[in-house]
DNA sequence: TGCATATCTGCACTCATTGCAATTCTGCAC
DNA sequence: GTGCAGAATTGCAATGAGTGCAGATATGCA
């Protein structure tokens, strides 16, 4: 491949259309960020945001399909991580082993960018329905495509299903806990200590693969 | 709309005022699964379907609260047969196996109903954004469910969170086998055989489980 | 400088969803 | 059978997301 999206501390290599378009975007997430942690997320308008952002409001559509997407900005950062992640197979990994080292990598750099935006999305997830429904359908995307990754790098042992269901039952295990993690009411608590309480309550889930090491 | 003297498959102990707003309910899910397979769901408008079923299109919103939940009709049907499966518990029992044992039953009876609604979802569920969106919240909260009940069924194995996270393994691994299985274009192929090739994915997934036992 | 292309924007429109208030049933009691 | 309290139905108006369209602007490049 040649272009990656775009990154935070990325090569000035882009025009001056793309730049300001970056802009543009960055602008209308923070003015997001900021109206939904005001005022609450159904309670703004993407007229409001787009306002903020000193753009038309047609014209927002034109940056995101639509409003749960400001939640989701670089919905495939996770995604390129366990990838990449994979890619780095050593020679006698079983796709388990890839996997596991995976997970753990995503659930670390879990502070995609401002963690600002991380912990409303958690909140919004949890009250909002429409965005909860956006999350499940990102997550369900990345699943399938680390599955793709994961049949490609094991040509021998899994086919697509097969991947599909390994990858489904290892993210379902994280997801599964975090769920029911994230219904007590005060989030905000400590990112290390959710992760931990994940990390110890996937680790009985999937203890016999563990074991199998 | 025609009358039916005596439906035998309905509970005796219904008011005429219970009977009669199930059956305006069933209409509404008959007409809807109609309309949209003759003419696509974004295509019908709710007022048409409300309009179909001989009701107000106010009213139609006192029966669904949304126009993707007349494809879910019975939201809770599965989930009710796994915690009746999973009340079944035997002694000697591991968590691991009453939730196979779950699982298996739910993919068996999976002709709720109608088939003709069933396939129609699948394809929806597939094709459409908002329905693949409620088709996975409906899944998180049935997964939820089944969780609670598993704790409960093995208090001294199982917190909340590693319940969860069991639950979500299991049932990871087969929507995941299952979301691959129906990217192919012709969906209505047998169902038997997609319920085969889902019980042979995740028996991979899941091996290390089905060994242990 | 000047055109071809990419963006931006206002306008009008469709459609889901909701609040409100008037109207019409149904269950139950007298 | 009469009448009433509560439930259900419905029309109307309004809000807000998302889209198609056409004209106005800005940018890349010759």
């Amino acid at each position: 491949m040649q272009w990656v999206p775009y990154d935070a501390g990325m090569a000035p290599e882009t025009s001056l259309r793309e730049r300001k378009r970056a802009r543009t975007r960055q602008a209308l997430v923070e003015a997001a960020t900021d109206l939904f942690e005001r005022h609450g997320y159904e309670q703004t308008t993407v007229a409001d945001i787009a306002a903020a952002a000193e753009i038309g409001t047609r014209t927002f559509f034109s940056y995101f399909a639509s409003k749960e997407e400001l939640l989701f900005p670089h919905g495939d950062a996770r995604i390129r991580a366990a990838v990449a992640s994979i890619a780095e197979r050593r020679p006698g990994d079983e796709p388990a082993d890839v996997l596991l080292r995976a997970l753990h990598l995503v659930g670390d750099d879990n502070d995609d960018l401002t963690g600002r935006l991380a912990a409303l999305r958690l909140r919004l997830i949890r009250d909002v329905p429409s965005v909860r429904g956006k999350a499940l359908q990102v997550q369900a995307d990345g699943q399938r495509e680390i599955a793709r990754h994961l049949a490609a790098a094991f040509p021998d042992r899994l086919d697509e299903v097969q991947a599909a269901a390994l990858v489904g039952a290892f993210i379902g295990a994280v997801t599964g806990a975090l769920q029911v993690l994230l219904e007590d009411e005060d989030l905000p608590e400590d990112p290390a200590t959710v992760q931990a309480a994940v990390e110890r309550a996937t680790a009985t889930a999937l203890q016999p693969w563990m074991a199998a090491r």
